[in-house]
DNA sequence: TATGAATGAGGGTTCATTCAT
DNA sequence: GATGAATGAACCCTCATTCAT
């Protein structure tokens, strides 16, 4: 007797990450109300009723679809923070790193924006984009800390200019006018802090 | 015979004006495929069918309604600035309407922000974004020209920081995060101009 | 201009009781559970959203249904009972009538009961029964101050006996056991009271 | 090497009966459609597939309970005759038994009744049902060859009457109307047989 | 032109039954 | 045999759109 291939909570682990990526497909691709959960198993390679055993409704499965998303997001974002000792790098490597996603998912993160308004959610999901945006108050800190940081605004005003401008500008960018990530990137950092001093 | 007190024509632009504001209304509490035609029809008060003869489909009335509020947003927000002389002035104000607006109609804009992508769109109505944007250069431009711009970044950065700052703002404020309009706006404008030695 | 050969009025009549019709029969054969509303629909020749237009809920279509059916046979059952002037001919023709309709609606009659008993009904309906059984109160009542009923038990234990025995024996004659309809009343009235002093 | 504690025999009729009880709860509790199999299962200690080792289909599970149900009722009404010698008191007895076992089960009875005429069932339960009823039968043989049974009505009638007036009385006591058990029996069988001159 | 009743396609969800382990 | 995950058909209800009046 051999072991099997693949053990019983190895295939229900991989079931479940079918099911979250083509939920986000669909998602992503439909909207939610417009995103068919017949879809949605099929694209994961299993009955439409199967979908059911893993999450009890649509809404549910978006929130795991979200809870992933995040999750997974932050865990990109400190892997490339910690290939990096120097702050200002850190700074510029997380916006390059963000802008990339969020012109990679840009339907998606809006969707999730959408839906913590339209729907009667818990805020349990709020936790994971907090969570998110803390690495860009830990790295623009050790910015204050070596003195390269601007210091005229208070450290909330910076964090929504550096997501704002990034989010803005990827829509920017996807609606096709060109213009260069590493320049958007460039340009929002350097507003932020000042390198030249040191670098 | 007295001239009717309406002639059929202004009768019937009375109509359209009911049913794209009774549409907009609708779309923004509960979304475009939450919104019933049946509910934009009677807040309108005219009948279910009737909406059909002014909009073909459900999506050309949203259509429809976005136009409008691009214009009606453009139309204020030139309002706004025409009320001040001084560029630094007038930059100020429009941060100020834009971002009071992005608040009172966060959800409407989003929601027109994302039919832009899930939607087959023909892309008409791209233009009357851009007229709005314009307006951010158009002020700019004469800040430049008195010399009160900070010139290290491209007009486009600049503009994207204003934008995507104030939506990001208007989010975290409607999050429920303490923090005043009059703050963001200040901080904001404070990082694009430097209007110090001049007023 | 010649009056339409149907007014509105009339037509939305006509199609409520076609639907009634249709689903009283579907529920009959299938059950309240079994029936479906799109062959409810079928029936009343209609498109199955219609049917919801005039009902709420499928449970609501029932309710209208078991209203329409007690109403009618209480309307029956008056006709019958006013054609004779005899109390003792009115019960004997009251239980003809009511085995005769226990036969025809077995099913439904006993659906109908059990449609009280589990689902969360409104007790409404229940009056329609109570009127029905109160026919008998009255003819009985008419009987005893004639002298021909037996006095010896309440009037609550002759209307059981009479409707538990009716519609216990409608259930045997149901089931195939070889008994005419005429000897079961004429034995069970016979035994509620004493015709042969008079007649 | 002992001999288990129970043979295999044995822990499949243990299963058996423990199936057959929890369907039985739950179909009463349910109803036939609203029953679900899986909550049997649970109920019943085993895995939902466990039971089609055992049944077929729902259907041959209802069949199987009621089956059963008429098996043990009749085994509980011989019980009640047999610690008495008297026909009368037998019949007032079994009386007493059968509206007893109507009100606590008459969801069940009711559901029974129903499904001999939804389904397509096969008759052969009614021999279950018949071998019930012939215990009144038997009874009332014995009443009437003790000369304390009206002789008015052929058999069939006074069984009908029995059962009917029974069911209907119970039907009458569960919607809540006050009346007490033994008065509903005594007055049954007051009607039936004339035990004065005897007890 | 205006109406609103009628249409019917569409989709989330349930659950009896099957089947791989 | 026993399990319980997987299946997928079935169904109520909604609502954008049409059309007879």
């Amino acid at each position: 007797m051999t072991a099997p291939l693949k053990t019983r909570r190895e295939k229900v682990e991989d079931r479940e990450r079918a099911i979250l990526a083509a939920a986000r497909d669909v998602f992503i691709q439909h909207g939610f109300d417009g995103a068919r959960v017949a879809e949605i198993g099929r694209r994961a390679g299993i009955a439409e009723g199967t979908v059911y055993l893993y999450y009890r409704t649509k809404s549910d499965l978006m929130e795991g679809v979200l809870g992933a998303f995040w999750a997974d997001l932050t865990d990109g974002a400190r892997d490339v923070i910690n290939s990096f000792s120097d702050p200002g790098v850190q700074l510029e490597q997380f916006a390059v790193f963000h802008l990339q996603k969020l012109i990679e998912h840009y339907t998606f993160l809006d969707l999730a924006a959408k839906l913590r308004r339209w729907r009667d959610r818990k805020p349990a999901r709020r936790v994971d984009i907090r969570r998110y945006a803390l690495l860009f108050d830990e790295i623009f800190q050790r910015c204050i800390d070596q003195g390269i940081a601007r210091r005229d605004a208070p450290i909330w005003v910076t964090r929504d200019l550096f997501f704002g401008a990034l989010e803005y500008s990827s829509r920017t960018i996807l609606q096709g006018e060109a213009r260069s990530q590493s320049d958007v990137t460039a340009n929002v950092v350097g507003l932020l802090i000042d390198r030249d001093g040191r670098i």
